[in-house]
DNA sequence: TTGAAAGCGCTAACAG
DNA sequence: CTGTTAGCGCTTTCAA
């Protein structure tokens, strides 16, 4: 590969002026001509590493997800990509797994590559940011938010789980189950929270509690614990599925029982983006997992940018989507 | 951030002894322990960026895949990034949105940051992998096969069309009509071969040609597809979907119309990993996208750790789930 | 086995 | 506006 050297030689200036056209600052037209002319014969690209090595930053961000699998990660991921790559930084996708030691691995990488901040959707409350924070770099938190002092976009989570129990309850359902996320999550918690504050309010004696299952964030959690609820001696007539894939594993059990919806009424927190379904048959709330991604991409640009108001905490609204398949 | 010097200093050695500890070379067991306990002492981790800069190379390899939000993808990523991690390496995900000009980018961006090689997933005809080979790197095609002289793996795809097909055939659907990606993509070319070859063994007389569409590999494009396909005079009574979005998109259409398979039949080349469908309803033709990734990670290893053996291609074999729902 | 020293390619003072 | 120069932190000969 040429470096600055060959072009500088070939465009007879020196490697600083060769620096300078390529980082946008004041050279004689004449000599960026040269330069420009020099670069292209010699097929010449800027060599990040020792670019970064000697900036201590480069155009990269981080964004650690907790399941690169999921559709709502993969699409927040999108918006994150397309702001960042607008603004000619590049995005390293870094799949944590749910575990916080290979989240904090990629935390430790991330600084070791001089990277100018990370965007991070949390595995649980043992997340810590501590060393990365010590290191002045920018951290935004995203659906998931976390005990530090930092910038974060989250969903209105309890507002979610509220709009999805009460349009079950508008449609008539009467043993509204929930199937949600671990507790320990606190995007899982709200949510739960916001089923419990609309189902108790409209039927202020029922034993509710018996009707909740915590399960993953993950398929195979929705199945199980809607099998479960299936088993028990008075089933559920309705579930709401704490989010998509929850939802899937729960839709899939009741289809296989021959209770597809609407005759169990289903409302899930989270779009369905490959279902398969009627688009009628299931209530779905709408996260805006996209927008999300983009606001923590601003967001962190902003803070790379020098910005240093206080942290903000930035909650998205959610969009319900009601099923308007009778109850059959 | 502590450097090697500070290690250094603390353990009372040389900066390059402290290179030999972490780089596994023969040093006296008293100072390997002395510059371990002043490397923790300090929180030190070594500055990749240096490394590489020094190096020459970074254990990074790049994966670029047209479309982050396809599971099919993802599911592949995790394969690749499963072995990597393993051997040390990080993966980097690019999503290059088909477009051969964000693929030409990361390519570069994979040069100039060192990275030691890269596995690829082609937009198209038109990428070109020129630049990136002449850096000497290695670099492993995945999906879809490229015309340079470089290993890859693919799957079987005229075989999953033939599959396919035939157990629509078998299942006694006669006008079988094919949905399928862009004809200038060859996994897109092969499985139409497949359904080409199994309909008109099946069929030596039928108007086969009209019954193919060939739109974009993602949900829209099948619903487009089908949409037309259903406005035929003589409409199709099974659709073989060329991939997963598209069989998503087709099978969307078909239940917005009471056509819910089996009435139509459906048969899908690749997984539909969060189907709310009932499991029978529809012949799935499995891709094994996640052995995919890991072939794939091997082969790049292999090659980066010195391997010169003649370029390989490997094929994986697909299996079919077939639909038992009986006919309706 | 160990240390001294020379860079990897680039940027950013500092002079001019 | 332009060139000279000194490193960024690490690895790797080369000597000892």
């Amino acid at each position: 590969m040429a470096t600055i050297y060959d072009v500088a030689a070939l465009a007879g200036v020196s490697p600083a002026t060769v620096s300078r056209v390529f980082n946008g600052t004041s050279v004689s037209d004449e000599k960026v001509a040269a330069v420009r002319d020099a670069a292209a014969k010699l097929n010449f690209t800027p060599n990040r590493t020792a670019r970064t090595l000697r900036r201590q930053s480069s155009e990269v961000i981080a964004l650690v997800i907790p399941d690169i699998e999921n559709p709502y990660f993969t699409e927040m991921a999108r918006g994150v990509e397309d702001v960042a790559s607008e603004a000619g930084y590049s995005v390293v996708l870094c799949n944590s797994d749910s575990q916080t030691v290979k989240e904090a691995t990629y935390l430790r990488i991330a600084v070791a590559e001089h990277m100018s901040g990370v965007i991070i959707a949390t595995a649980d409350e043992g997340t810590s940011l501590d060393e990365i924070l010590a290191t002045g770099r920018p951290v935004v938190a995203v659906d998931r938010s976390t005990s530090y002092d930092i910038d974060g976009v989250v969903m209105a989570n309890r507002a979610a789980g509220t709009s999805a129990t009460q349009d079950l309850i508008n449609a008539g359902y009467r043993r509204i189950a929930y199937i949600g996320g671990p507790e320990h999550i606190d995007t899982a918690a709200e949510r739960a929270a916001g089923w419990r504050s609309a189902l108790s309010a409209a039927q202020p004696d029922a034993d509710i509690e018996s009707l909740a299952r915590f399960a993953t964030f993950r398929v195979d959690g929705g199945r199980a614990a809607m099998e479960e609820l299936l088993a028990l001696p008075e089933p559920p007539d309705a579930v709401v599925a704490g989010n998509n894939l929850i939802g899937v594993g729960a839709i899939q059990v009741l289809t296989e029982r021959g209770l597809t919806p609407p005759k169990v009424g289903v409302a899930v927190i989270g779009s369905l983006p490959f279902t398969t379904l009627s688009p009628t048959a299931v209530t779905v709330v709408r996260l805006p997992a996209r927008h999300m991604g983009v606001t923590a991409a601003r967001m962190l640009l902003e803070r790379i940018g020098g910005d240093t108001q206080p942290a903000r905490t930035i909650v998205l609204r959610n969009e319900v989507q009601p099923a308007s398949a009778l109850r059959v």
